[in-house]
DNA sequence: TTAGTTTATATCGTTCACGATGCAAATATA
DNA sequence: TATATTTGCATCGTGAACGATATAAACTAA
């Protein structure tokens, strides 16, 4: 009974699912260079465009800065961002890479191919993509309200 | 430059958003009768078959022990489900939903409706919702390898 | 200018996730 | 039967997420 409470009927566990296994991919990867997924977005978010405050780097991520500044001053102690605050504006930390951070790109080169390589099967290809990415994009954009 | 950063590139961000701001969707509605989304997909998991030991549930979630057995004593210790050890295999913990536990089925009975009308859209509609589960679910059986 | 409000960030507490490790019960092997 | 291995669960430590709250700087309006 209840068809509608059964998993196999639900986006949300698939999603949350999906979302847990690719992050675990990216661990390797990232775990070799002392990089947890959420600072990889950080730093997604950051060779971009370098010195920002630090909510419009939550706000990039769609995550709140209570979020972020833990994860930020960890990044700080490994030597990867500088924390310093704004000139115009002495409410705001600017965040700004350092030159490790800088070069973690350059490490991290192969990574975005490798793990798309991961996900490549019968139905999702490079031509199946764009469509995914759409829904994902509009069920985002949904939920932001 | 780098293409390949651009967080618009990304599926994994997306899915990982996604997955976030649809968890947050639930979030009122679950928290109303004091439960989290895992917790919520634990009970999922026992109304389709009470009296589980851990592992099951874990596996039926693509989840570790050490995530599954936190979260099963906070729901013991709300008085949602019942931890007794295995009859025939002492080393199971067979959970059990309770009264409490089995009661909320009819109290969440809103719940898949309510969450499900939340990302219908453009692109997102009971029509392509099919095409959609087949994608995600092949990234997931991809990714347990 | 002062008082009230908004904004940017930080702090705190709780609940996941998950790698690493520990331990006891069950099973396999010698 | 004794020993080794595997299995099921628990414990510990770390890093997110996020609601609630705090604080100081900036802004607005009286």
């Amino acid at each position: 009974m209840e068809e509608k409470f059964k998993l196999e009927n639900q986006l949300c566990f698939r999603l949350y699912t999906a979302s847990r296994l690719l992050t675990q991919a990216y661990h390797p990867l990232l775990g070799e260079h002392g990089l947890t997924y959420p600072q990889y977005l950080v730093l997604l978010v950051l060779w971009e465009k370098d010195a920002q405050p630090v909510n419009d780097i939550a706000k990039r991520l769609l995550l709140e800065t209570n979020t972020v500044t833990p994860l930020l001053k960890r990044m700080e102690a490994e030597g990867i961002v500088t924390r310093s605050k704004g000139k115009e504006d002495a409410r705001q930390m600017i965040v700004k890479l350092t030159k490790k951070g800088r070069d973690l790109q350059q490490k991290l080169t192969d990574v975005p191919e490798t793990v798309g390589n991961a996900v490549l099967c019968e139905s999702v290809t490079p031509e199946t993509f764009p469509g995914l990415f759409v829904m994902l994009d509009d069920i985002i954009d949904q939920l932001k309200q």
